[in-house]
DNA sequence: TATGAATGAGCGTTCATTCAT
DNA sequence: TATGAATGAACGCTCATTCAT
């Protein structure tokens, strides 16, 4: 059973896309997924709740189809993947429609959250991806693709953090290729 | 006259850095600022319309503190004046007490706001932004303190990118270090 | 003008005698008033704030009908006020059709309340009633109504508890005989 | 085997003596005694069955305790009996930590409930108490305690009603003295 | 006996905005 | 310019109860 939590869930995961967290009411959670209110509270305790549900959720995905899917896939380069990341980010983004539609689930806008747990898992996220990048770039500088002098740690942070900016732009453009030039740009100046 | 209208554009700026515009309240606004609500409506039509100036006020306040002040201090090389750039966000950062307090005014949340004009706005901004880093980057690569291959307006909205993204991860962090390490990584390796 | 807030105040007095406070939510007393739930929340910060209010206009009732009306008129003997005192609650609570209306509005079941500002509050009312009895018991002394050997203070709280006793006992028998009885049944082992 | 339904009674019994029934939810109950919401409804019809069962309880408990345990204990004389029921509501009152713990289990603030049935029964509970008294009020007028001129019955109601209005006095002062002061007072009165 | 899931009305409160003076 | 009062929709959440198994 257990039907309708699922349907919260999955509806959550498509409006935050388009306008992050906060800026939906469980009203409109319930509107689109045709769940009524009091069955919303006797799945979720709080809203909250609900967030970090489908955190989890957008981590775990972030696992499989970022993770093994892409940064670990030992057929290609340390290079050719961080190539392929920036293609699958900008295809998602575009398939969206405009709107974000982003593994990332417009955390973007919800940083600002006032919610102690929330915030300790927007951490965790950003974590969690940093170090998956870092991997990425130690290999790459072992296979002589990326400068020696760079220390893998700081790198994946700021490959991070310029997806985040470039995520932000294209919104605020509403342009994916500004996604796929700042990403880019980044990726070639550290690239032999 | 219009003491009342300076006190709500003031305190609209402060809250804003903290919580971002759509997560205040014109209720919040008032009762920081002790103006009666239909005062308020007497000088701005709609809270949209309040955003709109509020985007100005911080625009201009750019163009001054940011262009004027640092970008085209000639007494500095470009290069030093980026590093400079970084100082002044980082203090800003700091003196804000972990909070935001950026010449941004938290616009990272408000990008997926639906009104239009608001969007333009933040458009403009960003344009303004980037094109007074390319001047910036520019002259550095005459001067040969930039990579001679780098294309300034695709290096300055890279710069811009990254600057945003910078403080989104200091801002999850609550690490203000996060914020001068990414900017500085992204200057340092367009250096020669 | 401020109309609105008239009879929100008018219709919980009306609606507090009947239920209790914490029996009735603002909807009713919205209902009842013909007030616009947010023109509610303009005059009340809260529904306790409400609360405190009704009080207030409460014991400042009960100061001019109870005390300058009747505990203190000089025109009767001390014992010839408390009997008067029994005529105007009995005459109350029946003109109240069974229900309860008294100068007590029902603080018999606010008691449990977990407000703190509403406790005092109750508190207060019930010192305030007890300090008028104890003026009287003190002069019903000296002129030889009442037994010497009463402690004016103590018998003055008795006189309140045995009231209250009575107003709960004449609800759930639903009898005003009740309330008259057991009061005069004090009033009368006091008196010489 | 219907471990539950005791489970649940019992919890309400607790819950009622701190708050009062109205102001506890079905959700309440069920959080405190760790049984299913179905399972609730399995064993009681509606949230009103479960209060008529509660009431039962406690008239069955004073019974037990009150009558059989104090008042109509021979070894002790009529006075003596209700020197000792006072202990034992003091001492009630004070073990349930402030809160009341009474043998009335909050009725006070029930009082106004618009159950029909729940009307009835609080009735019957009074009154039974009442009789209660009144036999002890009896004995002790033949056995000279009391005085000649009591009619039982009167002076029952009377005691009952002063009960109650202690209880009250001694939760909005949060002064266990208050409800030994007051029925002292009574009792004292009334003897020889 | 017992369970997990669902229901619909209602809770106290806040929202951006408008009205009349 | 400025004010106090009013509006109606929406907010996150709880209520007692019922359903299907």
């Amino acid at each position: 059973m257990a039907r309708n939590k699922f349907k919260i869930l999955d509806t959550t995961v498509r409006l935050i896309s388009d306008r992050g967290f906060s800026q939906i009411s469980v009203d409109d959670i319930l509107r689109e997924s045709n769940v009524q209110k009091s069955n919303f509270y006797y799945h979720f305790r709080t809203k909250e709740d609900l967030a970090i549900a489908v955190l989890d959720e957008m981590m775990q995905k972030v696992d499989e189809e970022i993770w093994q899917g892409i940064l670990q896939d030992k057929s290609l380069s340390p290079k050719q993947r961080l190539d392929k990341l920036i293609e699958k980010l900008v295809s998602d983004f575009e398939t969206a429609g405009g709107k974000i539609g982003d593994p990332f689930g417009n955390l973007i806008s919800e940083v600002n959250s006032h919610d102690e747990r929330f915030q300790v898992k927007v951490n965790d996220y950003f974590i969690r991806y940093s170090s998956f990048l870092e991997g990425v770039i130690h290999e790459g500088i072992e296979e002589d693709e990326f400068h020696q002098s760079l220390i893998p740690r700081e790198a994946a942070e700021a490959i991070l953090s310029q997806i985040q900016g470039a995520y932000l732009l294209s919104k605020a453009y509403q342009d994916p290729g500004a996604l796929r030039r700042n990403i880019e740009f980044l990726i070639n100046v550290i690239s032999v």
